[in-house]
DNA sequence: CTGTCAGGCAAGCTTCTACTTGCCTATTGT
DNA sequence: ACAATAGGCAAGTAGAAGCTTGCCTGACAG
């Protein structure tokens, strides 16, 4: 699990993480698709590829392979590193 | 207010925040030297300066001037913007 | 007034990061 | 079997980020 403050840098990673969370369980291609139509994001398959591949190091995504398909499904829980870390005033 | 998590994204503004939550109200040369005694790390001045710039940016530090002195204050509150996007399953 | 201390500004350098490009593997449908 | 589909790997590139270096401004003490 490694840098998760890294992997929410991106605004393009931040856009896939939004858009797993109103979809969980979405492919690499499902996810380029609706990149470009709901949240106005053009990147490359190579790209978001490379994104989720940070995301999932970060553990922010978890990965299940069934025959061609990979799903991905969003994991908020890393972010507990955040909120845990400094006292967060109303 | 900038972005918040290109500014969460630097181990050294980490560890700057860490350090104004346990002191508040510290000035520049202050952070240096704790910096270096209390977490290891070793940022010339100018870099915490610029650390700071871009925490200042984002909102999660407030300055204050008196005289030749400048003060840094936490300010959490924009991590909100974190906490309020995602869901975060316990 | 002069020296010292806290901080600022800006150019240059180096490393990292996001992205592209090109090709490859594996699974499924016809 | 063959083509199409879903995804993976790796080298190369352009730009951003972090840091250094050198000099400058402003405040206070003697």
């Amino acid at each position: 699990m490694g840098d998760v403050f890294k992997a929410l840098a991106d605004p393009t990673r931040r856009a896939i993480l939004d858009e797993l969370q109103e979809r969980t369980g979405q492919t690499l291609f499902e996810l380029c698709a609706r990149l470009i139509s709901k949240h106005g994001v053009s990147s490359s398959r190579q790209a978001v590829s490379q994104h989720l591949d940070v995301l999932e190091a970060a553990g922010l995504v978890r990965t299940r392979r069934e025959g061609r398909y990979k799903f991905h499904d969003l994991d908020t829980s890393p972010l507990r590193t955040i909120t845990d870390r400094w006292r967060i005033d109303s």
